[in-house]
DNA sequence: GATTCGATCGGAGGGATAGTTA
DNA sequence: TCTAACTATCCCTCCGATCGAA
């Protein structure tokens, strides 16, 4: 992600071609630009349902006759997720923040149609998700809102790194993977 | 002035349809989605407008006998050095320093040999190059020696960005570097 | 008590600019 | 004295460990 500074009324026209609540600057302009744009409404995306959707919701069942799908599965989402953590990307980072941004947003990648549930997941009095960045900053004092690179998603970000780990694994386990897998996961950061 | 997050890839776009030195991203996104634009192409370029621009030029010219080596040079330059400048890995950066230490790890790729002349590249008082941290900070105050990736040599860093450049200018020319070559050295930063 | 959670605050990095020196 | 070059202080932003609160 890139941060470019630009006049407020150019602001103003990308902030009224907004197209959906949760918007991102990226997606607006690639749509004014005619560019291909990956960032669709979180709800009604037919392609990510198709895409991702089907894993996640398989994983999350608890119903008998899927859990030989389940794990083949699983596999599956190994081999998607991982492989949209760009360990490279991820060693680069100067501090687990950015690392941590990194990892969710590889998760938003492979679950952005269940990526929503993240929202249940919350502190005692802050939010840690949400879909403005307004609704986190209101629900504490420094809370550090950042935009989960390419999703209409915000998390705070004003913990320690224990924490942090810890969300990663509430979002991995909302979103359906084994406990192994959120291990997995968690140890990325 | 307002500050955008957008994608890479969508930065690297608007980048690509910069039409001059210095044009902001205001005023190439202006262009591209047809408004109104005030920014025009300066007659100087906003760096040559500076005050220690000139300095540089007038530093230069002590290598007058270099130029029939120099050009020859510059074949060779050309094809070495940039590609040893990785251009993600430096857009990715956070700062200049960042940069600054990437495009010195890339100039002491292509010239270890010949590297050490960079020691002879000093201000006033502070040393700028040297082979250790302590040469350079006991030199001055708060010097923030960094050491240069990749190489025995570290930098002074504690300036502001006109002089790094100036710095990377005078590596350049201490190199062997044709003044059109030092300028786009320069101008990775 | 023991444990979880919050957010303050110290530390580090960066770099513009005020101030100093030649 | 005046100016140009140079220095390094100081302010800003980002991080996240630590300690107080719940």
């Amino acid at each position: 992600m890139k941060n470019i500074e630009i006049d407020e009324e150019l602001y103003q026209y990308i902030v009224q071609h907004t197209q959906f609540i949760g918007e991102s600057a990226s997606s607006i302009l690639r749509r004014l630009l005619s560019l291909e744009n990956e960032q669709q409404p979180p709800i009604f995306s037919v392609e990510q349902l198709l895409d991702k959707g089907v894993a996640s919701v398989v994983d999350r069942t608890s119903s008998d006759q899927l859990i030989g799908a389940k794990v083949v599965e699983t596999q599956d989402i190994n081999e998607t997720v991982f492989n949209y953590v760009n360990k490279e990307e991820l060693a680069m980072q100067r501090g687990a923040v950015g690392r941590f941004l990194l990892i969710l947003a590889a998760l938003y990648r492979g679950h952005a149609a269940q990526f929503s549930v993240v929202t249940e997941i919350s502190g005692r009095d802050r939010l840690y998700f949400a879909n403005t960045e307004q609704a986190l900053a209101a629900s504490g004092s420094s809370t550090k809102p950042r935009q989960i690179p390419d999703s209409p998603f915000w998390v705070m970000t004003n913990s320690n790194t224990t924490r942090k780990k810890m969300m990663l694994t509430k979002v991995a386990n909302a979103l359906g993977y084994s406990d192994e897998d959120a291990e997995k996961i968690r140890e990325l950061l």
